[in-house]
DNA sequence: TTGTATGCAAAGCGTTTGCAGTGAT
DNA sequence: ATCACTGCAAACGCTTTGCATACAA
């Protein structure tokens, strides 16, 4: 039977409060403030469980070590920003993709990751161009 | 300067063979038919300077190892069977999908996987039923 | 009390790197 | 003759596991 440790609730108040997937060693750190000798291998076994039980979901993107986050998020998307390559939730789809797939194949999910620039990078390049082109927008 | 080796020719060949996109040590297999001797790490070595040289690049599913692919291609998908874990290309596209990033967020590129089942499989799950004659590969 | 969960340290695994020898130019 | 490339083995970083202890139930 499962049991209820200050442990795993830390770590998972971690994955819910983060607003974003989260990497173990970030895991780590966020339930640390809650129980300050938190191993990291206790964390890894906890996420685990918590995939097994469909509570979490790992989300792994190209070159990057896996994320996870809560299941309990409705269905979304990921975008990595190529200069800070942070991840962020986007919660929009592109909707029914099966049209996309080979005939005879079925299609049950997809995975979505758009990559660019987010909102602040954005505005860095662009400031960082003009300084460079001593033109202006 | 680079130089022309026949281990970086059969390593390449085997990514370009492949038709799909290959670990690293499946590519390992693939070209020791030609350099028998041929190492591990002159593998990662080559498939390292491919991909910088933008002469190939990875593909990374989740909880899986990356993948290695020729950039030659045309831009394309993957479409990866949940019953027997090949990964195939898809060459459809669902085309722009800036609209789905937030207001702010400039989208560069985007990486699409589709899940489910490959013909095989489909066909063999519809038959599971009666015979348990569901062949891979 | 019973047995799961934890922390630590060691082991695993895929990938990278140091080094001396090899071979393309 | 150079000097990049190769193979081997050691090193690395992330993840898993063995084991003795701690603590929910």
């Amino acid at each position: 039977m499962e049991r209820n440790t200050r442990q795993r609730a830390a770590i998972r108040d971690a994955l819910t409060q983060a607003g974003r997937p989260l990497l173990p060693l970030e895991v780590l750190a966020a339930a640390q403030a809650a129980v300050p000798g938190l191993g990291i291998a206790t964390v890894y076994r906890a996420l685990k469980a918590m995939v097994e039980d469909g509570e979490a979901r790992s989300v792994t993107l190209p070159g990057e070590n896996p994320r996870f986050e809560p299941t309990a998020l409705s269905h979304h998307h990921h975008f990595q920003c190529r200069r800070c390559l942070r991840v962020f939730d986007i919660h929009a789809c592109p909707g029914d993709l099966s049209r996309l797939a080979p005939r005879g194949f079925s299609v049950e999910d997809h995975e979505l990751t758009l990559y660019g620039r987010c909102r602040e990078c954005a505005l860095a390049g662009a400031s960082a161009a003009r300084a460079k082109s001593g033109r202006r927008r």
